[in-house]
Order: structure tokens, then sequence, then C-alpha cells
DNA sequence: TGTAGCCCTTCCAGTTACTGGAGGGTCAAG
DNA sequence: CTTGACCCTCCAGTAACTGGAAGGGCTACA
């Protein structure tokens, strides 16, 4: 198979699968005339980091996930281990954005978003410094 | 002030305030000896760009929310517009997360995290494509 | 006056996971 | 024989920093 098949049946990106191969999560064989010659175990390959990425998982996680399903001794507290750890991250990036949401909602309904220059998101984001006891004193003593 | 001094009131890594310098978002004065001579402006845009950052938004929008900032005949409607944008994504990459975090749930539960290789995890990573009839066909056509 | 130690400078490289594009071979059809 | 769709490699760019090397400045203390 030629990489644009594999990147139709895959939904992978040639340019990305290229890449995959340039970071060696796969290795094609070649062709006489240069081309990549993909076996069914490379799509298969590529099937498995495209459903990893899609579940967030980062590249070096998803050949550590390839290494574990292709070793038959593994134990699956290793898989299972990295999910756990990916679950983590995904659960502390949901808490930040969540955060991030609650602020940004509220300036957004407070701002009447019309011609006139007033307005809350603006104040919110100068007026948080610069009121703070703290800075004005070390302010204070630099000058 | 040194940078050291507003890197400690901004809350802000020196080497974040030269690259804001480098991109043009801050230009602190010089002293004679190449120090970089920060005004209380200066420090007031930093504190303005945390924040900013904080909430998320992307450094082009910084910029133009600082333009706004200190355009007294801004339309509130322009920031409002950056701040719904801003927004919007961060629902979208809520969601996202969200569905990733399900998935990884479910999984991770099902997964005995012992000893032994068997898996769900890396189950539900291996068959997901090569198990659907639209890529046999095309598997079978090419062979 | 020397030197230790911390602060400051610039510049270069690396991070993540691709993506776009230039420049140029290959192949199948008409 | 040319056209168009493939394929190749290599280089650069993305976002927003971060780390580190190499070197100069400043203050204090012996």
């Amino acid at each position: 198979m030629n990489i644009g098949e594999v990147a139709q049946m895959s939904g992978l990106p040639a340019k990305t699968i290229r890449y995959y191969e340039e970071i060696g999560l796969i290795k094609p064989l070649r062709d006489t005339n240069g081309y990549r010659a993909f076996r069914e175990s490379d799509l298969h390959k590529l099937a498995f980091l495209g459903r990893a990425r899609s579940l967030g998982f980062r590249i070096e996680d998803c050949r550590n996930l390839m290494e574990l399903y292709a070793d038959d001794a593994r134990a699956s507290a290793d898989v299972k281990n990295i999910a756990k750890k990916h679950l983590e991250q995904i659960h502390a990036k949901i808490s930040e954005l969540e955060a991030m949401r609650a602020t940004l909602t509220l300036l957004v309904k407070s701002c009447a978003g019309d011609h006139r220059p007033d307005c809350p998101i603006l104040k919110d984001l100068a007026n948080d410094l610069l009121g703070q006891a703290e800075v004005k004193e070390t302010l204070a003593k630099s000058a």
C-alpha cells in the first residue's frame, strides 16, 4: 500500500504518517521507486496511534503503549498506570479550563458590548496586580 | 526597576518578560549598563498580560486587548467579541476533554491492573480500525 | 584590591506534534 | 508525450515559552 491509501484508511494525513516514521513509531518498507510500502501491520499500528492520539495520549505515551501491546508478557498494570496518569492530567486541564470559563462567563455577561468604552473585562484585566498592598509597598521602597 | 523585581512583582519569570519585550508587547527603557529599566507602566502592562494569559487568552489576543485598553475611544463590543470567541474555544476544548475523560474512565475502570497481560485498554486502542467493514473491503481490493 | 556570588545581558537550541510549501521524481491514462 | 495525480526529501513555521552557555556588572567582605 502507498501512503495515500493508508492515509485514507487510517484517517491520518500523509504528512503525519511520514512524521510518525521519522520519529520511529512505524517502519514501513520501501519499494524500488522509493515509495513507502505499508504492510497491514503498519496500518494496524497507525490505527492504534490514531485512536490513542484521539484519546489525548502524548506521542511518548503512544510509543510506550505500542511497546506494551507488542509485549505478550506485559502487565496490564503498566498500561493502566499510563492511562491513569493521563486521566489525571485531563482532570487537571478540565479544572483549569472550567475556572477560566467561570470567570470569563461572568465578565462577558457583565460587559455591555456596545459602542461605549466602559468595559468590565478590561477593568478586571487591569485591576489585578497594582491594587495589591504588597506590590504597592515594594514599589514605594524602590522609589 | 530591574527585571528581577518586576518578575517578583508580576509573578512572571524574567525569561517570559524578555520574551514579551522581544515580541513587542512591552518596551522597557535601558540603563547605561544595558539593564532593562522598567517603569510602573511596564509593570502594569505585565500584570495585565499575566492576568489575560491566566484566563487563557492567546498572545495575539492579549496584544489586541492591550491596544483596546489603551484606546479611550474603544467600543466595549470589540473587547467582548474577543472574550466571547475565546470562551467558545474554551467550551469546545472542555467538551473534547470531557469526551476523552468519559472513555478513559471506562477503560481504566475495566482494566484489572495486575501482572497479567490481558488489558481492555489495549484492546480498545487496537480494535478500532481493522474491524471496520469498509477498511476490510479496501484491503481486500488492494490485495 | 581581589574575589565570591548574584544579577544582568545576548544568542542559540529545544519543546509538542505536526503543517505548509518548494523543488523535483514516478506512474497511469489518453 | 504530456497531463495530472501521486510520491519523495528537506526546510521552515507554528505557540509560548524554557534551558543553558558565555560573558559583563554590582556589591560586600577580607
